[in-house]
DNA sequence: AGGGGTCAAGGCTAAT
DNA sequence: ATTAGCCTTGACCCCT
């Protein structure tokens, strides 16, 4: 009968939070022995993190029946998105395999990839994997060690229970290593119909029963993934009750889907009688139409796939969601709908109350920016770099006379791409539970660390789409990445994704009591840290910042120049004055009555970068008090971000 | 610059209502003077009628600039089916060319052609023409000629306003003739896109906006064409929605395949809630799912298309349309289906009710024809022209012990060649309208106009697969097609076709409402023709003709022995005798009770002859007033045919 | 080219 | 009257 082995990751010590990948086996050789003994009955693939640099590692997970540590299993890498290259590579059994050099080479913040594992003449391959997104974890270990002592993740993964336990299939062998867990009913019925489970996820977050809090949400909605469903479900957007797929161009459940329909063909007018803020979940949408409505309309639902005609049936043409602004939701809510070209909204300075920065204000009309505003372009570091001076076609600035179409072509062209580059679209990772759901720690943990995902994710793309990433090597972007991520995602969470981020995230986390074990444990670091961000998410939105004003802050602190190791310091630095310049126009130009603006939002460039370099020495396992107590601070005793007071509008 | 001259075919009088037919002009001949005047800017063909005998006339409809009447434009005329030769003349300005002895010498009812012009030393070359059908005016003026005075064609023409005006491209010359359309904006705009259109269309409708009444339908459907789309569409036979191609065996649209794939997969059941006659169309057609199948099995839906292997093959020409019974498809639909084989329908003396003769009965079987009924051949003329017994090996008829099987044999021979040489599947011109359209009398006009072409058509065809055709000299068959086409127009509008004539054709004249000026026209005439039509509509399908019966009539009806000027008087004569025999023979033995059935059948064709007769005089504008007036009577106050009452039944 | 499948449209209707 | 689960539909897609 042979002993089976259970290989563990367990020496990666340096994993972090991503999920298993774990897909369906697919006995590629025709199986000899078929009711015998499977050589190999189970393999899981965890995407890790690098030790030494920022890219990928495949930790292989699997039993083997009858086999030595040290034996040989052939495991062969198609990466489909990334490294194009077929590599086969020797795999001791407890051994990992790295995708070497992904992302540090490429760039590229998701892959893909297909294993094929051949043991004892036997050859297995994997289901594709869809869709694999870097995880933050990629560069938390090492800005971890660049800044503090980096135990922080490691502390929580080994308090993580039984990490790697797995049983094997039909013949059930002796499982060792953990208790059998092979003993549960569902693991049997998984494993009967042909699909393997992971009994024991990473943070403790039980990913089957994905109704409860969480689902695939991000994840699964990107364009590079396929069907792989595998049993993940999609949740509305609205509501977070169970979708039915996309309704309108977002993903929605029946309710939310039938209930725009109605609004919007009978052109119902509906009235919030409390404060235009009501939650929505699945036990409460119906408490407010107002809200719901707005809410739709918030999170893109589109009026345009609703047809006209009335025939049901086909496939629309276009129809993704759509982003409006504020002021348009509200004409809509309040039947002011009139003419034509409403849906191109302009997202500040017109009388615009509250944030204009924030998730749905994309499509901003430059036309009606360079010719109400001009910024004296004059007055920025002077662009010298070639780049900057073919690719876009940009004249000269060469008198006074031309500054207004100079203006105008700045902020059509580098300005422009620079705020074209970043998706203002509402974030995916679902953030919304049932009415009286419990959260635990670890479902928060998973969360949080979903949502750093989503925001990574956000930020590579977006350096993709920046004008100048051509002219950057990939080390260099790399480098920069390393140093500001965590920067640039503190930056999105203060300001297009604070509605979120105030919004949902905030009502999850009151649903989540921490245990005595986390209240004993919040330390003095955590404590300054809360304060820090409490200072944040309560006075940075009060500077109003505009999309241009963002846009040139985030792109400043991804040209950090305390970024060690760069190769074209030069132009980086040259990138980062005409940055700096052309926000301090944007500046004065915006609120010239504020003088101290400028140097305020410098201020809190500097806070921030503080503030989220001290937050990666907080152990993992803190961060879920230490954002409820934040959140918990800034939505409760009188919040002006929510509300739309005049009070602290210029 | 050079005067303009607008070429008017207003010469030729004798031209009827077939569309005009327009292609894009290609140039040939490298363009000399690209941005100077076109010498030739419009071209368009019209095809017509030969004035001295039964042929096709083409004509030339063109602008030319810096042009003086009489010169030479030499239009090089190639036809693809048809005569093939390639025939080069000179035909002055104001000109017209016939297509010398087409159809008169080859019988085809169908042709196309290609144009090449010359002019100024410059060519061009019209788009393939796509397949064009003899228009039933190539007759009328005839028929006309031989009946009465012959006005009334001429007179409708007249009262067609600008017959003739068309505009010129881009230089724009002053346009001369009528009031300029030119200035008409979709005029502009389609001429600047390169395409030629015409501005009035014969008839007054607006063959521009297909999806109103109608389409291309019967025109483009048929197999002559090749992929010459030039905007044409196909228009599913079921609803009149614009069509995805052959889908189980007929044209249908997308919508129709869907519905008719899930009925059958699902064996679904379905259930008419008013009198199981609802009107399909792209609006109503999901009204009433009962009816819906009902019109797709009508209409000829293969259900042996729908696999069930569930394997998407798609390259199987074995499954065309089928024609059940409406037996079969009360069964079908009521889900009483059982055993294979219950496709084979037979289509009379089944207790069938109704009537057995109806688009939709093309199937039948003879060996349980001949099994369960013999003919006395014996009683019928005796067959001696050679053609008859040689060609299909048919053993003399020597004694009377075989008569059984000379019976068969007759059977499967001339009447059973005779019977299959109809095409008895619905009519392809679209007679759907949406819900509330309102038809004009234009649009009617050409509705019929494009019926009567079809009904000619496939009386042309008929004729070309009878099996003594090949034994008839051409000059022969055009001389009995002259006399008797709308004989047999008639005929079989009130068998073949007449569910789709007091079908879908009523439901569209109930949307015309007639003009005072129209219903003051109205006079004895059509009166009479009217109480006839009434009478024939009525009565005639109490009859309950059977198949067979019904090709006896029809060839009875060609065979008229009126007809002057023929060759082989003999024969034809010998046939007539023959068929009349069949006839008899075939009436005494499925209605052995009825002795007075034969001569009621010979009478009504006396009266069909004498009311297709008196049609010919009838202006064409009166005949959509006419035709409401006769849909309508026939099908509100109780009407046996389209019911199924037993009372009728003999 | 014409099968089958997909999945967001609209429709229906029992609960509320 | 509103809601939402479930059903029907059909334009577009992939497959052979
Ligand atoms: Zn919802
Ligand atoms: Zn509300
Ligand atoms: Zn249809
Ligand atoms: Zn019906």
């Amino acid at each position: 009968m042979g002993s089976s082995i259970i290989v563990k990751p367990s020496s990666v010590d340096h994993m972090t939070c991503s999920d298993p990948v774990i897909r369906e086996l697919v006995e590629v050789a025709p199986a000899a022995c078929e009711n015998k003994e499977k050589p190999l009955s189970f393999l899981r693939v965890i995407v890790g993190a690098g030790r030494s640099s920022p890219c990928v590692v495949l930790l292989i997970d699997c039993v083997l029946s009858d086999a030595t540590v040290g034996e040989a299993l052939v495991v062969e890498v198609i990466t489909v998105v990334g490294k194009d290259s077929e590599v086969v590579c020797d795999v001791k059994i407890m051994g990992d395999w790295s995708l070497s050099g992904f992302f540090a080479e490429n760039f590229e913040p998701s892959f893909r990839f297909v294993l094929t594992v051949s043991y004892k003449h036997k050859k297995w391959r994997t289901a594709d994997s869809g869709a694999c997104f870097l995880s933050f974890s990629i560069f938390h270990s090492f800005s971890q060690g660049l800044s503090e002592d980096g135990g922080a993740v490691h502390e929580h993964l080994q308090s993580a229970p039984e990490l790697t336990v797995s049983t094997v299939a039909e013949s059930r062998p002796r499982a060792r290593g953990g208790q059998s867990e092979a003993d549960r009913g569902e693991t049997r019925s998984a494993q009967r119909c042909g699909r393997m489970e992971v009994e024991n996820r990473r943070n403790g977050y039980d990913f089957s029963k994905p109704d409860k809090l969480l689902s695939s949400g991000f994840y699964e909605e990107n364009p590079l993934q396929d069907e792989t469903e595998d049993g993940g479900e999609r949740w509305c957007l609205i509501c977070g009750d169970r979708a039915s797929g996309l309704h309108y161009g977002i993903i929605s459940c029946e309710g939310c889907k039938g209930f725009f329909k109605r609004s919007i063909c009978n052109k119902r007018i509906y009235r919030c009688s409390r404060d235009k803020k009501c939650q929505m979940s699945r036990k409460q949408r119906n408490r407010c139409q107002y809200c719901r409505l707005q809410k739709c309309l918030q999170m893109g639902m589109n009026r345009k796939a609703i047809r006209e005609d009335g025939m049901p049936g086909g496939r629309n043409k276009m129809t993704g969601p759509v982003q409006i602004s504020l002021e348009e939701i509200e004409r809509i809510m309040s039947g002011q709908e009139f003419k034509e070209g409403a849906e191109l909204s302009v997202s500040w300075n017109h009388g615009s109350p509250g944030k204009p920065i924030r998730a749905g204000a994309e499509s901003l009309s430059f036309s009606t920016l360079s010719s109400s505003h001009s910024v004296d372009v004059n007055t920025c570091t002077p662009l010298t770099h070639s780049f900057l001076m073919c690719n876009y076609t940009l004249p000269p600035p060469s008198g006074q006379m031309q500054t207004h179409s100079i203006s105008a072509q700045i902020l059509q062209t580098l300005l422009g791409q620079t705020l074209a580059a970043d998706d203002l679209s509402p974030l995916r990772t679902p953030m919304v539970i049932e009415d009286g759901y419990s959260v635990s720690q670890s479902e928060l943990v998973a969360l949080l660390c979903r949502l750093a995902d989503e925001l990574l994710f956000r930020q590579i793309v977006w350096i993709k789409r920046l004008p100048f990433f051509s002219h950057l090597s990939i080390t260099d972007c790399t480098r920069l990445l390393g140093t500001s991520w965590h920067q640039l995602i503190l930056l999105s969470s203060l300001t297009v994704h604070s509605a979120q981020i105030l919004g949902d995230l905030a009502t999850v986390t009151q649903q989540f009591v921490p245990s005595s074990h986390v209240l004993q444990r919040f330390g003095e670091d955590a404590m300054e840290v809360m304060e820090s961000l409490n200072f944040l998410f309560r006075k940075f939105p009060q500077l109003n910042l505009s999309n241009e004003e963002y846009s040139c802050l985030k792109t400043l602190m991804l040209l950090n120049r305390d970024t060690a190791g760069l190769c074209n310091t030069s132009m980086l630095e040259q990138l980062s004055e005409h940055y700096l310049s052309v926000c301090r126009g944007l500046t004065e130009q915006l609120h010239p009555h504020r003088p101290k603006r400028f140097s305020d939002i410098i201020s809190f460039l500097s806070e921030i970068r503080h503030t989220s370099g001290k937050m990666l020495s907080i152990p993992l396992e803190q961060l879920p008090l230490l954002l409820k107590a934040v959140l918990y601070s800034c939505t409760t005793n009188q919040n002006p971000w929510l509300e739309k007071s005049s009070a602290f509008r210029t």
